[in-house]
DNA sequence: GTTTTTACCGTATGACGATATGGTTATCAA
DNA sequence: TTGATAACCATATCGTCATACGGTAAAAAC
């Protein structure tokens, strides 16, 4: 049998080189003998993990998407464990989506610029739009889980809060992006918001 | 003298074909040629009436954010002479910045394309920027003269409103572009946050 | 009418990039 | 050891595109 390799391990390699070159470049720099540079391989090697262009990219979004999503869920389960009120949990998994540091620049700037491609790009739109699925339901799930334990008033609407939640996020990624607002002020903001929501103290605590 | 022709008309006239290619099929379809094509002049016209690709593409851009803030004075202008509550002309002005018929749609998708090259290019940039800073200093405005004539707490901060108001309305638009949120409820949402803000009658007009 | 300037066109050119192709090398099983 | 297969490389090919360039026609001034 032949030389075998970590195929999941290159493609990752791979991605990693594709966001390094668009947060640093854009992504209209992105070609196939730029990436297998910056990744410290052949044009070849690329052809052989990736069928075509368009295939790594579409990786390399998901890529990016998964990494945000992962450290989203792991400060929702490190909330759970601590027993934390569900609105500072929450406060911190929507700042994993600002720009806030240099990794969190990163992943935004190659998601925006995914985005604009999206447009006409049904593949990328996908990843786009299943991430945006996710946070919305983890979020509706939250205040759902906050009106049973008391943090949120029984009358108010999961799905409605969620949408506001998630569309108050995402527009302070681009106000501080666009150097609009300070990472203070766009912090405080999303506490008014989440305090908009969550009115009142936990009773009995229920995972977010 | 020679032959005369109307120079800002032509320039409008590129544009506009410019931004329904980058409509139709996103900015990486927009050649020079095509935009000639779609134009229903030749190429050798438009290098003549620009430079470069890139003047034509953010004279395109100017353009989509003309007619925008445009609009959105109109109406402003519109709630002045008819006195009608700040709250309700916001809604409608910032309403212009959601993709809720083909006019906005189109609008929406140029503004999107634009944002994701601007990463990497000040000029997209700054057009980016301007505008938003025009938004924000709108809501601003309009949020003190709601202070002054009762339809805003007098201890609100204007700043921080229009932030969260521009905020919201931005996040709004990429909910409704991806289908994850209904025209209906995206428009809920938009007055719950002016709500949240205007809670009181106008006692004494003033322009917003 | 002639001249001059600009509006406007068609094509040539040169660069770049995605993908195809024809290799070489390393590893493993037999 | 050997043969098979996958990992990996270098370059050729072909298209596309931005821009350069050389031209024609029209209109305004004289």
């Amino acid at each position: 049998m032949p030389r075998t390799a970590d195929h999941e391990q290159r493609r990752r390699q791979i991605a990693a080189a594709v966001c390094e070159l668009i947060s640093d470049q854009g992504l209209d720099a992105v070609t196939v003998a730029r990436t297998a540079a910056a990744a410290g391989i052949s044009v070849g090697l690329v052809q052989h993990y990736f069928r075509t262009k368009d295939e790594m990219l579409l990786h390399a979004f998901d890529h990016v998407g998964a990494s945000i999503r992962a450290r989203v869920d792991q400060r929702i389960q490190a909330g759970i464990e601590h027993r934390r009120p569900i609105a500072g949990v929450l406060a911190e998994a929507l700042a994993e989506f600002l720009p806030l540091d240099a990794v969190r620049r990163t992943e935004f700037r190659v998601t925006k610029a995914f985005a604009g491609r999206a447009l006409d790009a049904p593949a990328l739109a996908e990843v786009d739009a299943a991430t945006a699925r996710a946070v919305r339901a983890d979020l509706a799930r939250a205040v759902h889980n906050g009106k049973e334990c008391g943090e949120v008033e029984p009358d108010a609407d999961p799905e409605t809060a969620a949408v506001r939640l998630l569309a108050v996020t995402e527009g302070l990624a681009l106000q501080i992006h666009r150097a609009a607002a300070t990472d203070e002020l766009a912090l405080s903001v999303l506490d008014i918001e989440l305090a908009a929501t969550f009115t009142g103290q936990c009773r009995q605590y229920k995972n977010p």
